[in-house]
DNA sequence: TTTATATATGAACAAATGTTCATTTATTCA
DNA sequence: TGAATAAATGAACATTTGTTCATATATAAA
Protein backbone atom coordinates (compact mmCIF):
# COMPACT_ATOMS: atom_id res chain seq x y z
CA UNK A 1 0.00 0.00 0.00
CA UNK A 2 1.20 3.12 -0.68
CA UNK A 3 -0.02 5.60 2.06
CA UNK A 4 1.27 8.65 -0.03
CA UNK A 5 -2.08 8.46 -1.81
CA UNK A 6 -4.23 9.55 1.16
CA UNK A 7 -6.37 12.70 -0.04
CA UNK A 8 -5.63 14.31 3.36
CA UNK A 9 -2.18 14.41 2.99
CA UNK A 10 -0.35 17.59 2.65
CA UNK A 11 3.15 16.97 1.91
CA UNK A 12 4.57 20.65 2.16
CA UNK A 13 2.98 20.99 5.04
CA UNK A 14 4.14 17.56 6.58
CA UNK A 15 7.60 18.61 5.41
CA UNK A 16 7.79 21.69 7.32
CA UNK A 17 6.19 19.83 10.41
CA UNK A 18 9.31 17.54 10.08
CA UNK A 19 11.98 20.58 9.55
CA UNK A 20 10.76 21.67 13.24
CA UNK A 21 11.25 18.74 14.61
CA UNK A 22 13.70 18.02 17.21
CA UNK A 23 16.72 15.93 16.31
CA UNK A 24 16.96 12.69 16.71
CA UNK A 25 19.87 12.85 19.17
CA UNK A 26 17.41 14.91 21.57
CA UNK A 27 14.41 12.43 21.20
CA UNK A 28 16.69 9.65 22.30
CA UNK A 29 17.82 11.48 25.05
CA UNK A 30 14.12 12.72 26.33
CA UNK A 31 13.10 9.05 25.94
CA UNK A 32 15.94 7.87 28.27
CA UNK A 33 14.40 10.14 30.56
CA UNK A 34 10.76 8.73 30.65
CA UNK A 35 12.70 5.74 30.61
CA UNK A 36 13.60 6.00 33.85
CA UNK A 37 10.53 7.64 35.40
CA UNK A 38 8.76 4.19 33.76
CA UNK A 39 9.85 2.43 36.67
CA UNK A 40 7.76 2.13 39.81
CA UNK A 41 10.66 1.72 42.03
CA UNK A 42 12.02 4.90 40.39
CA UNK A 43 9.34 7.01 40.63
CA UNK A 44 8.87 6.28 44.05
CA UNK A 45 12.32 7.17 45.04
CA UNK A 46 11.59 10.45 43.23
CA UNK A 47 8.90 11.36 45.08
CA UNK A 48 10.71 10.65 48.16
CA UNK A 49 13.00 12.63 47.24
CA UNK A 50 11.09 15.42 46.45
CA UNK A 51 10.13 15.59 49.93
CA UNK A 52 13.58 15.29 51.88
CA UNK A 53 17.02 14.56 50.57
CA UNK A 54 18.04 10.96 52.35
CA UNK A 55 20.95 8.83 52.66
CA UNK A 56 20.18 4.85 51.31
CA UNK A 57 19.59 3.54 54.33
CA UNK A 58 16.50 5.83 54.94
CA UNK A 59 15.51 4.73 51.52
CA UNK A 60 15.74 1.40 52.82
CA UNK A 61 13.57 2.11 55.64
CA UNK A 62 10.98 4.29 53.54
CA UNK A 63 10.15 2.45 50.56
CA UNK A 64 10.58 -1.40 51.92
CA UNK A 65 12.85 -2.20 48.93
CA UNK A 66 16.25 -4.02 49.19
CA UNK A 67 19.46 -1.89 49.08
CA UNK A 68 20.56 -3.23 45.60
CA UNK A 69 17.83 -2.15 43.78
CA UNK A 70 17.52 0.94 45.61
CA UNK A 71 21.15 1.38 45.08
CA UNK A 72 21.02 0.08 40.58
CA UNK A 73 17.60 2.61 40.24
CA UNK A 74 19.91 5.50 41.91
CA UNK A 75 22.76 4.60 39.51
CA UNK A 76 20.09 5.42 36.82
CA UNK A 77 19.12 8.14 38.03
CA UNK A 78 21.85 9.69 38.62
CA UNK A 79 23.27 9.22 35.00
CA UNK A 80 20.66 10.80 33.54
CA UNK A 81 21.01 13.77 35.84
CA UNK A 82 17.69 12.99 37.28
CA UNK A 83 19.29 12.84 41.08
CA UNK A 84 22.32 14.43 42.67
CA UNK A 85 24.54 12.84 44.92
CA UNK A 86 26.43 14.05 47.91
CA UNK A 87 28.78 12.18 49.66
CA UNK A 88 29.51 12.90 53.47
CA UNK A 89 31.54 10.25 54.86
CA UNK A 90 29.94 6.97 54.62
CA UNK A 91 26.63 8.46 54.05
CA UNK A 92 25.63 9.38 50.13
CA UNK A 93 22.91 11.76 50.24
CA UNK A 94 20.41 12.46 47.59
CA UNK A 95 18.14 14.88 46.30
CA UNK A 96 16.50 15.87 43.69
CA UNK A 97 18.58 17.55 40.85
CA UNK A 98 16.29 20.15 39.59
CA UNK A 99 12.23 21.32 39.44
CA UNK A 100 11.77 20.01 35.89
CA UNK A 101 11.64 16.40 37.60
CA UNK A 102 9.11 17.24 40.08
CA UNK A 103 6.86 19.43 37.62
CA UNK A 104 6.99 16.34 34.68
CA UNK A 105 6.08 13.85 37.89
CA UNK A 106 3.11 16.15 39.07
CA UNK A 107 2.10 17.09 35.05
CA UNK A 108 1.91 12.97 35.16
CA UNK A 109 -0.21 12.78 38.17
CA UNK A 110 -2.65 15.57 37.09
CA UNK A 111 -3.18 13.68 33.78
CA UNK A 112 -4.08 10.64 36.02
CA UNK A 113 -5.97 12.27 38.06
CA UNK A 114 -8.21 14.19 36.11
CA UNK A 115 -8.78 10.91 33.45
CA UNK A 116 -10.34 9.69 36.69
CA UNK A 117 -13.65 12.35 36.69
CA UNK B 1 22.39 -5.69 57.52
CA UNK B 2 19.74 -3.92 59.27
CA UNK B 3 19.50 -0.37 58.03
CA UNK B 4 17.07 0.97 60.74
CA UNK B 5 20.45 1.36 62.71
CA UNK B 6 21.42 4.44 60.65
CA UNK B 7 21.95 6.90 62.78
CA UNK B 8 20.39 10.03 60.21
CA UNK B 9 16.97 7.59 60.38
CA UNK B 10 14.35 9.34 61.76
CA UNK B 11 11.12 6.43 61.55
CA UNK B 12 8.47 9.08 62.80
CA UNK B 13 9.41 11.71 59.86
CA UNK B 14 9.57 9.14 57.88
CA UNK B 15 6.43 6.98 58.78
CA UNK B 16 4.88 10.90 57.87
CA UNK B 17 6.32 10.87 54.87
CA UNK B 18 4.88 7.68 53.77
CA UNK B 19 1.47 8.83 54.41
CA UNK B 20 1.28 11.09 52.28
CA UNK B 21 2.52 9.12 49.61
CA UNK B 22 0.30 8.19 46.21
CA UNK B 23 -1.08 5.10 46.95
CA UNK B 24 -0.06 2.16 44.69
CA UNK B 25 -2.26 2.16 42.26
CA UNK B 26 -1.55 6.09 41.03
CA UNK B 27 1.84 4.83 41.19
CA UNK B 28 1.49 2.08 38.41
CA UNK B 29 -0.85 4.05 36.36
CA UNK B 30 1.53 7.10 36.54
CA UNK B 31 4.69 4.20 35.81
CA UNK B 32 2.54 3.05 32.41
CA UNK B 33 1.93 6.81 31.24
CA UNK B 34 6.05 7.18 31.47
CA UNK B 35 6.47 3.65 29.86
CA UNK B 36 4.50 4.68 26.95
CA UNK B 37 6.70 8.43 26.95
CA UNK B 38 9.49 5.69 26.63
CA UNK B 39 9.46 4.77 23.35
CA UNK B 40 11.12 7.14 20.58
CA UNK B 41 8.33 6.11 17.81
CA UNK B 42 5.69 7.02 20.39
CA UNK B 43 7.39 10.30 21.51
CA UNK B 44 7.81 11.17 17.95
CA UNK B 45 4.25 10.54 17.28
CA UNK B 46 3.35 12.64 20.08
CA UNK B 47 5.40 15.52 19.16
CA UNK B 48 3.77 15.63 15.69
CA UNK B 49 0.05 15.40 16.92
CA UNK B 50 1.19 18.52 19.31
CA UNK B 51 1.71 20.24 16.36
CA UNK B 52 -1.42 18.76 13.85
CA UNK B 53 -3.86 16.16 14.29
CA UNK B 54 -3.63 13.55 11.75
CA UNK B 55 -4.84 10.10 10.54
CA UNK B 56 -2.50 7.34 10.29
CA UNK B 57 -1.76 7.82 6.40
CA UNK B 58 -0.01 11.45 7.13
CA UNK B 59 2.40 9.94 10.11
CA UNK B 60 2.99 6.82 7.82
CA UNK B 61 4.51 9.66 5.68
CA UNK B 62 6.01 12.20 8.07
CA UNK B 63 7.58 9.73 10.22
CA UNK B 64 8.67 7.23 8.06
CA UNK B 65 7.62 4.19 10.45
CA UNK B 66 5.31 1.56 8.79
CA UNK B 67 1.39 1.57 9.14
CA UNK B 68 1.62 -1.62 11.55
CA UNK B 69 4.18 0.25 13.77
CA UNK B 70 2.06 3.61 14.45
CA UNK B 71 -1.04 1.56 14.31
CA UNK B 72 0.43 -0.41 17.45
CA UNK B 73 2.15 3.19 19.18
CA UNK B 74 -1.40 4.66 18.66
CA UNK B 75 -3.04 2.15 20.02
CA UNK B 76 -1.12 2.61 23.58
CA UNK B 77 -1.28 5.69 23.51
CA UNK B 78 -4.77 5.62 23.45
CA UNK B 79 -4.93 3.09 26.06
CA UNK B 80 -3.61 5.40 28.49
CA UNK B 81 -5.73 8.73 27.19
CA UNK B 82 -2.23 10.46 25.75
CA UNK B 83 -4.09 11.18 22.37
CA UNK B 84 -7.97 10.87 21.10
CA UNK B 85 -9.11 9.52 18.32
CA UNK B 86 -11.98 10.14 15.96
CA UNK B 87 -13.23 8.12 13.40
CA UNK B 88 -14.30 9.95 10.31
CA UNK B 89 -15.17 7.75 7.52
CA UNK B 90 -12.68 5.48 6.83
CA UNK B 91 -9.55 7.69 8.65
CA UNK B 92 -9.27 7.74 11.91
CA UNK B 93 -7.87 11.31 12.79
CA UNK B 94 -5.36 11.55 16.02
CA UNK B 95 -4.71 14.10 18.31
CA UNK B 96 -2.92 14.91 21.31
CA UNK B 97 -5.72 14.38 24.39
CA UNK B 98 -4.42 17.29 26.65
CA UNK B 99 -2.30 20.12 27.31
CA UNK B 100 -0.60 18.18 30.16
CA UNK B 101 0.92 15.62 27.30
CA UNK B 102 2.36 18.70 25.89
CA UNK B 103 3.77 20.31 29.15
CA UNK B 104 5.24 16.59 29.99
CA UNK B 105 7.29 16.35 27.10
CA UNK B 106 8.58 20.29 27.01
CA UNK B 107 9.82 19.93 30.39
CA UNK B 108 11.50 17.01 29.61
CA UNK B 109 12.74 18.75 26.84
CA UNK B 110 13.51 21.38 29.06
CA UNK B 111 15.66 18.98 31.28
CA UNK B 112 17.64 18.00 28.17
CA UNK B 113 18.35 21.19 26.74
CA UNK B 114 19.89 22.86 30.46
CA UNK B 115 21.78 19.45 30.99
CA UNK B 116 23.60 20.55 28.56
CA UNK B 117 24.96 23.65 29.28
C1' DT C 1 44.52 -3.23 62.73
C1' DT C 2 39.82 -5.51 63.05
C1' DT C 3 34.81 -4.91 62.91
C1' DA C 4 30.61 -2.71 61.66
C1' DT C 5 28.17 0.12 58.73
C1' DA C 6 27.01 2.24 54.16
C1' DT C 7 27.01 1.90 49.42
C1' DA C 8 28.17 0.15 44.79
C1' DT C 9 28.40 -3.25 41.36
C1' DG C 10 28.63 -7.71 38.44
C1' DA C 11 26.29 -11.75 36.84
C1' DA C 12 22.22 -14.00 35.80
C1' DC C 13 17.63 -14.72 34.85
C1' DA C 14 12.65 -14.07 34.25
C1' DA C 15 9.53 -10.74 32.48
C1' DA C 16 8.19 -7.13 29.46
C1' DT C 17 8.74 -4.55 25.23
C1' DG C 18 8.73 -2.97 20.08
C1' DT C 19 8.97 -4.22 15.64
C1' DT C 20 7.98 -6.96 11.44
C1' DC C 21 5.15 -9.83 8.69
C1' DA C 22 0.90 -11.53 7.53
C1' DT C 23 -3.74 -11.07 7.78
C1' DT C 24 -8.24 -8.98 8.91
C1' DT C 25 -11.68 -5.57 9.31
C1' DA C 26 -13.84 -1.26 7.84
C1' DT C 27 -15.11 2.13 4.56
C1' DT C 28 -15.63 4.30 0.06
C1' DC C 29 -16.34 4.41 -4.69
C1' DA C 30 -16.86 2.58 -9.34
C1' DT D 1 -21.26 -6.26 -6.14
C1' DG D 2 -15.95 -5.97 -6.28
C1' DA D 3 -11.70 -3.30 -6.00
C1' DA D 4 -9.04 0.03 -3.59
C1' DT D 5 -7.80 2.43 0.38
C1' DA D 6 -7.32 3.04 5.57
C1' DA D 7 -6.52 1.09 9.84
C1' DA D 8 -6.25 -2.61 13.34
C1' DT D 9 -4.50 -6.77 15.16
C1' DG D 10 -2.18 -11.48 16.18
C1' DA D 11 1.90 -14.11 16.39
C1' DA D 12 6.68 -14.36 16.85
C1' DC D 13 11.04 -12.87 17.75
C1' DA D 14 15.12 -10.48 19.40
C1' DT D 15 16.16 -6.98 22.67
C1' DT D 16 15.89 -4.61 26.85
C1' DT D 17 14.75 -4.30 31.56
C1' DG D 18 14.61 -4.80 36.90
C1' DT D 19 15.42 -7.55 40.45
C1' DT D 20 18.07 -10.82 43.41
C1' DC D 21 22.15 -12.77 45.13
C1' DA D 22 26.74 -12.48 46.07
C1' DT D 23 30.52 -9.79 46.59
C1' DA D 24 33.45 -5.64 46.59
C1' DT D 25 34.63 -1.13 48.10
C1' DA D 26 34.64 2.84 51.28
C1' DT D 27 34.40 4.97 55.61
C1' DA D 28 34.13 5.18 60.63
C1' DA D 29 34.66 3.44 65.14
C1' DA D 30 36.66 0.42 68.50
Amino acid sequence: MDYRKCERLDEGLIKSLELSAPDDNTISKMSRVFQALQSKSRLKILMILSKKSMCVCEMVYALGMSQSAISHSLRVLNYLDLVRMDKRGKYTIYSIADEHIVTLIDMCMEHITEQET
